[in-house]
DNA sequence: ATATTGATTCAT
DNA sequence: TGAATCAATATA
């Protein structure tokens, strides 16, 4: 897939200065876009809402792990967790909020040949991308794709390939959570068979 | 159901 | 300096 084909466009700057708990369910349906051609329609979405959400990496204020989340809106904020897995999160709101929405399912729409040989575990197309690390896994994220920048990078990019958000989107608690677990900050396509868990 | 794995963070 | 935590996944 590339960037620039007719009826797809980069999301703007203005796209992402919004609160997560509205730019969440506006991710449903858009395309995370890798250089080398792999492509997602993204399915699951988290809302992390900065010091007002306990659950939030960015709680307690600025550390030298969550830095990212703290800069311009737009840009990934890639962490490491359970000491193996990468997750990726777009980071939102306005520079110092400390506002995220992770990515927690992709439908593979490009380069999925890519996808399976980045991530060979995976013996299906749905097992590509149905959960956060092992989206990140398909789709080349990790370390150094922390603070890329999706509006004028050149590497990744979130695209709007027409298709708008689901009308009724599912909206439910979010996953793994022991803090602020009953927060319904979590959102997904209802009919997908690529979301990470019903 | 259980093992895996290591950076980050918080409490001594 | 040590212990607990952790936006999870794989395998059984």
């Amino acid at each position: 897939m590339k960037a620039s084909a007719k009826g797809i466009r980069r999301l703007s700057l203005t796209f992402y200065r919004r609160d997560p708990l509205v730019l969440a369910p506006e991710l449903l349906n858009k395309l995370l876009w890798c250089h080398d051609g792999r492509a997602g329609r993204i399915v699951e979405v988290e809302a992390y809402h900065g010091a007002d959400d306990p659950a939030a990496h960015s709680y307690r204020g600025k550390t030298l792990r969550n830095a990212a989340m703290f800069g311009p809106p737009g840009h990934l904020y890639v962490y490491f967790t359970y000491g193996m897995h990468w997750c990726a999160n777009v980071v939102c709101g306005e520079t110092r909020e400390g506002f995220a929405v992770l990515i927690r399912a992709l439908q593979p729409v490009a380069g999925v040949e890519l996808m399976h040989a980045a991530r060979p575990r995976a013996k299906t197309d749905r097992q590509l991308c149905n959960g956060p690390a092992r989206l990140a896994q398909a789709m080349g994220i990790a370390k150094q794709q922390d603070g890329v920048d999706l509006v004028n990078g050149e590497a990744y990019a979130l695209l709007d390939d027409g298709m708008p958000p689901p009308d009724h989107p599912v909206q439910t608690t979010r996953i793994g959570l022991s803090k602020a677990a009953d927060y319904p900050w979590r959102w997904y396509v209802a009919d997908s068979a690529y979301i990470s868990k019903k």
